[in-house]
DNA sequence: GCGACAG
DNA sequence: ATCTTGTCGC
C-alpha cells in the first residue's frame, strides 16, 4: 500500500471522527505508549504498554505490556501505521476497559484529521485523547507556564487542541481529541490531572515502558 | 522549490 | 524513538 493509498484510507476514517462526549462518568482512563528494542534494526521488537488510573483516586488500577514485531517504519503523518498495531493488540489484552484513553500522540490534530489517537479511537470505537510532546499540524501562540492556548488548523482556522505549559521548566504538552470527546472535554481531562499533580497516563506508560526495557536489555 | 515533520 | 549523570540556572 504506498502513500496515496494510505492517506485515502485517513481522510475516510477522519470522517467517521465524533468531536462530542460519548462516556458516561470518567472512572477509568488509561495512557497508552510504545518502546522498540533495537530503533536501529527495521524489523524489530516493539512493547506497547497500557496504564489505566482511577480518575476519582489516581490509583493504578492495572499495568499491560505486550510485545511484538513492528516492520512500518516512521514516517511523519503516518505514525499510526506504525504503532497502532501493537496498540490493539496491547487493548485486546487489557483485564479492563478504561473510559477514555490517552495516547502518545496528536489526535485530530493531523494534516487529515487522523493522527494516531482518532484512528485508535475510530477503529476500536472508543474515546480517546491524544497528548503529544512536539508539534505535528497547527499554530499556536506560545503559552506562559501554568497556562494554555488553543491550537488552530491550518486549514480551516478551527481549534483542532490547546499547548499546555505544565510549569516553568517542563515542556509543552499538545493536547487534541481523538474521539467521541470535545476538543474541550479533552482539555479539561488533561487539565484536572496536572491540577491534581498525577502524571498523565500516556507518561506513566513511557516510563513503565523504559524500566522494563532496561530490565530485559541489562539486569 | 522550500520548509515542516507526532514517535 | 534511543544513547546518558551531573550540572547549570531560577
Ligand atoms: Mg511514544
Amino acid at each position: 500500500m504506498d502513500r496515496k493509498a494510505l492517506e485515502k484510507e485517513q481522510l475516510s476514517l477522519a470522517r467517521k471522527v465524533l468531536l462530542e462526549d460519548k462516556f458516561g462518568d470518567l472512572r477509568l482512563v488509561a495512557g497508552a505508549d510504545l518502546t522498540f528494542l533495537d530503533i536501529w534494526k527495521n524489523p524489530t521488537e516493539g512493547l506497547a504498554a497500557f496504564v489505566i488510573v482511577d480518575f476519582k483516586t489516581g490509583r493504578i488500577v492495572e499495568e499491560n505490556i505486550i510485545s511484538g514485531i513492528v516492520d512500518f517504519p516512521y514516517i511523519p503523518t503516518f505514525l499510526a501505521y506504525r504503532e497502532l498495531p501493537l496498540l490493539l493488540k496491547g487493548f485486546e489484552n487489557l483485564k479492563n476497559k478504561a473510559d477514555i484513553y490517552i495516547i502518545d500522540g496528536q489526535g485530530i490534530a493531523h494534516p487529515r484529521g487522523l493522527g494516531i489517537a482518532s484512528h485508535f479511537g475510530v477503529v476500536l470505537d472508543v474515546p480517546s485523547i491524544g497528548v503529544a510532546k512536539s508539534l505535528l499540524f497547527g499554530r499556536y501562540r506560545e503559552p506562559d507556564p501554568r497556562r494554555f492556548t488553543p491550537l488552530y488548523s491550518k486549514h480551516s482556522g478551527e481549534i483542532i487542541g490547546w499547548v499546555i505549559r505544565p510549569s516553568k521548566g517542563k515542556k509543552m504538552l499538545f493536547v487534541s481529541p481523538g474521539h467521541k470527546v470535545s476538543v474541550n472535554t479533552s482539555l479539561k481531562i488533561v487539565l484536572e490531572f496536572l491540577r491534581r499533580k498525577w502524571e498523565i497516563p500516556t507518561f506513566l506508560a513511557h516510563n513503565l515502558l523504559q524500566r522494563e526495557r532496561r530490565r530485559r536489555l541489562y539486569g
